[in-house]
DNA sequence: CTCCTGATGACACGACGTGTCATCGACTCC
DNA sequence: GGAGTCGATGACACGTCGTGTCATCAGGAG
């Protein structure tokens, strides 16, 4: 712990602050206004005082400015890693998700639907979805293998817990006079024991 | 029905037949030979005796050229349709899913092989084949409600039987010494029922 | 004072994907 | 058998995406 450090910021004058934030804000802003394909690259960073070279310094592509701020990745690793050791499973990823339904969609249904309503609209939002969405497979399975589950198991516990996730979303932004999230998340997994449960005579 | 219809086909031969599967094949054949984005669309129509434009009449983008060909949504659509009423659908899933693996997989380890080492290769093959898999959902879904599943089962019932396939297929050519796909998805199918089995104390 | 660092600007460029019109063999109709 | 239609392909222009490369310039370190 070296002394000084901190004395104050000293906020670079240079450049206005936050570029990457101001990218962002501009880019969800016409893409809401005018949807994600109709706004071109030029158009996000005029609005944010910038150049097309320096957007492709804070994000990938133009689909990652859209994307960008999802924090449930980190929020599965950390509470992955920081659960009490010899925790069914289970018991962990579903209170996890009720978790992050309390914390980033309870109460900003509005903002979620808003942006589903983009990805529905535009293929190459969906896509990128997609590989989000397998993204946080990839970051849950090795955090389940590393508290001992087999790892066939980790894949296919790591597997339902982004299903989860995502079938809850859907039926909370398509019940109009939605439950708690959390509790939607809960109401799926005793569906998902419930269809698994062996049928006697395989009818039904 | 007219009479005379079916003659002889009456071979075009103002161009080389199958232009759609020419292009198919030397998009394959380049993408193996030196990777999906070292290959560029002039190359493939250079290879296929065409030109770019026509490339973009029979594939949308570069990626479907690599994913044209794929009969599973339509089988899963058909065995929807065609089987007993009053299946139990979980049964009815599993034994699908066994075929498709029979048909699919089974007799093609090696060129299934290959094409996953080049869809891991390329972040952009990676993101068509999430989007792949969510089409399929999209199709047993439907399937489902259509004999009677409820909505909320038929969701959780097609991200399922899509999970499994994923899962088993991933165990399937990582072994390196398989049993048939077709038991790997019915052992995935036990391990999903035994990981959901709630534990009386929520501890391992 | 000088050098270094790091974020941004400026510019060129290849590749992707689309719109549009022309071409021309096959088929149909009369 | 001649005229018109149809459908697949070619030819060309064009806008956008995303990258490589070098220049610029404020602040910090020695």
């Amino acid at each position: 712990m070296t002394r000084r450090v901190v004395a104050y910021p000293r906020v670079v004058v240079r450049w206005s602050p936050d570029a990457r934030g101001r990218l962002g804000r501009a880019a969800f802003e016409l893409f809401a206004e005018q949807g994600f394909s109709a706004t071109t690259v030029p158009e996000i960073t005029a609005r944010a005082g910038l150049t097309t070279r320096t957007f492709f310094r804070h994000f990938a592509d133009k689909r990652e400015a859209f994307f960008a701020g999802d924090e449930i990745p980190d929020l599965a690793r950390h509470a992955l890693a920081s659960a009490p050791a010899g925790l069914d499973p289970v018991t962990l990823l579903e209170q996890g998700l009720r978790q992050v339904a309390r914390d980033h969609f309870d109460d900003r249904r509005e903002e979620v639907r808003v942006r589903r309503a983009l990805v529905d609209a535009e293929p190459a939002l969906r896509e990128r979805d997609a590989q989000k969405r397998a993204d946080l497979v990839a970051v849950i399975r090795p955090g389940l293998e590393a508290r001992g589950v087999a790892p066939l198991d980790a894949a296919l516990l790591a597997e339902l817990t982004v299903l989860v996730l995502h079938v809850a979303l859907d039926q909370w932004l398509d019940d109009p006079d939605p439950p708690s999230m959390a509790d939607v998340v809960s109401a799926c997994f005793v569906r998902l024991r419930a269809v698994l449960e062996p049928r006697p005579d395989g009818v039904l």
